[in-house]
DNA sequence: TCTGGGGTCCTAGGACCC
DNA sequence: TCTGGGGTCCTAGGACCC
């Protein structure tokens, strides 16, 4: 049998393990720029605060309800992450780290499956306290719509067993994992409504409607394992950095910097897997909601010899913006991403290689030591910019108590201090 | 005024080959 | 009038996930 371990309402409930007042108050947490609401505590729920609503179509009903509001703090999302899967690894020898908020594990040699999950919960709360929920099932996609309905029960676990299948007659079908808003239209317009439905259509239907992804949930959801746990990641087939900005822009030279932080930060990220990349995409966009006049446009350019030097990188991103940058536009966002990468031992090699220089090697590794030691902000290249005018908003970020020793939360009452 | 970011997989269609 | 068959590789876009 497989576990679905998921944190309820993950951001918020991080922020109030050192806001404790906050508990059974509404709370959201807001996208990058303090965009939209993407985390809300069951208050907020009840609210009627939608997920991805904007936060300016919902300030009013937040103000008139004194719901509590904060910017993302993925420092602190993170670290307190990896705190509750340190504990889940403690009761099985298979786990996939799914997302930042859930885990499936494997529970194959467990007698008393409802115990094991119950002793989770427990140990998660009092360790970290984040309070969890608990589903199982014999596949990932049933684990998962166990999870669903356990989250609903004051118990926080729930067990699907094959023989168990009448539990999920009643649910609808876009409550399945990996069925969307299409599928589902398409689903309705062949009748088939439930997860029962849909266990019970003829595969050769349910692959035309949906294709080989459709079939494989339609073979899930009646026991058969076809999703497997996958205990270590896959590396990254591409990365992408991208970020909407603070105000619009319509510098070169201000997008120019922001090109340059994102080109920086994916090759940290390509680096810190020991890949290389093999390809390299600029975008700009213009704000998409505005009525201005729309602009958006994307260029690739692929490398002959893969790399993961930031000055190439970025000088390269620069050249790419520059082709495709119009004047007279108002742009809200720009990206960089690295494509088809490949870890250092699947590199091909060139016949004629390019001479190394050994010296910018050792510059760049300087660098990313002294940003290991003193973090991301104290050393950067010029071209990233300093002041940053153009940078996302987050107004309402809350300490980043467990990673920075500035922001150690200091003891009190545990009372609202405002 | 104000609308996130980062991924994966699959498919269709175009370009190309013999 | 009428224009093959079989294959690969690549890319863009769709759909989904958190």
């Amino acid at each position: 049998m497989i576990a679905l371990a998921d944190c309820n309402n993950f951001y918020v409930s991080c922020e109030r393990v050192f806001k404790p007042w906050l508990n059974e108050k509404p709370v959201i947490v807001l996208s990058n720029n303090d965009g939209c609401a993407i985390a809300r505590s069951n208050e907020a729920k009840r609210l009627g605060i939608k997920m991805g609503a904007p936060y300016y179509q919902v300030k009013e009903l937040c103000q008139k309800n004194r719901v509590s509001v904060f910017s993302s703090n993925y420092e602190l999302y993170g670290d307190m992450s990896k705190r509750v899967v340190s504990i889940l690894m403690r009761f099985t020898s298979e786990a996939e780290i799914y997302s930042i908020d859930e885990s499936f594990l494997r529970l194959d040699q467990i007698h008393d499956q409802i115990k094991i999950a119950q002793k989770m919960r427990k140990m998660v709360l009092k360790w970290t306290g984040i309070p969890i929920s608990i589903g199982i099932g014999p596949t990932k996609t049933l684990a998962k719509m166990a999870n669903r309905m356990a989250k609903k029960q004051d118990t926080g676990c729930l067990v699907i067993r094959e023989s168990e299948k009448s539990l999920i007659g009643s649910v609808k079908v876009r409550g399945v994992w990996g069925i969307g808003k299409m599928i589902e239209e398409k689903l309705k317009r062949i009748g088939i409504f439930t997860a029962l439905d849909l266990i019970n259509a003829p595969a050769p239907i349910i692959r035309k409607v949906g294709g080989a992804q459709l079939e494989r949930t339609q073979k899930e959801l009646q026991g058969l394992q076809c999703i497997s746990i996958e205990q270590i990641p896959e590396p990254k087939k591409n990365v992408c950095c991208s970020r909407s900005f603070g105000r619009t822009v319509t510098d070169l030279e201000e997008l120019e910097e922001a090109v340059a932080n994102h080109a920086v930060r994916a090759t940290q990220k390509i680096r810190k897997e020991g890949s290389l990349t093999y390809g390299l995409q600029v975008f700009i966009m213009t704000n998409r909601f505005s009525k201005d006049p729309q602009y958006s446009n994307l260029k690739t350019i692929g490398f002959d010899e893969p790399s993961d030097d930031p000055i190439r990188i970025l000088s390269t991103a620069k050249e790419l913006l520059r082709s495709i940058y119009r004047k007279g536009y108002s742009y809200k966002k720009a990206g960089v991403l690295l494509l088809n990468l490949r870890t250092r031992d699947q590199d091909q090699g060139l016949l004629f290689r390019d001479h190394h220089d050994e010296k910018r090697k050792r510059f760049v590794k300087a660098l990313e030591s002294i940003k290991n030691t003193y973090g991301t902000s104290s050393t950067f290249l010029a071209a990233q910019g300093i002041d940053r005018p153009w940078d996302m908003k987050r107004h309402r970020r809350s300490p980043r108590y467990t990673t920075n020793w500035n922001e150690i939360p200091a003891i009190g009452n545990g009372l609202d201090p405002s």
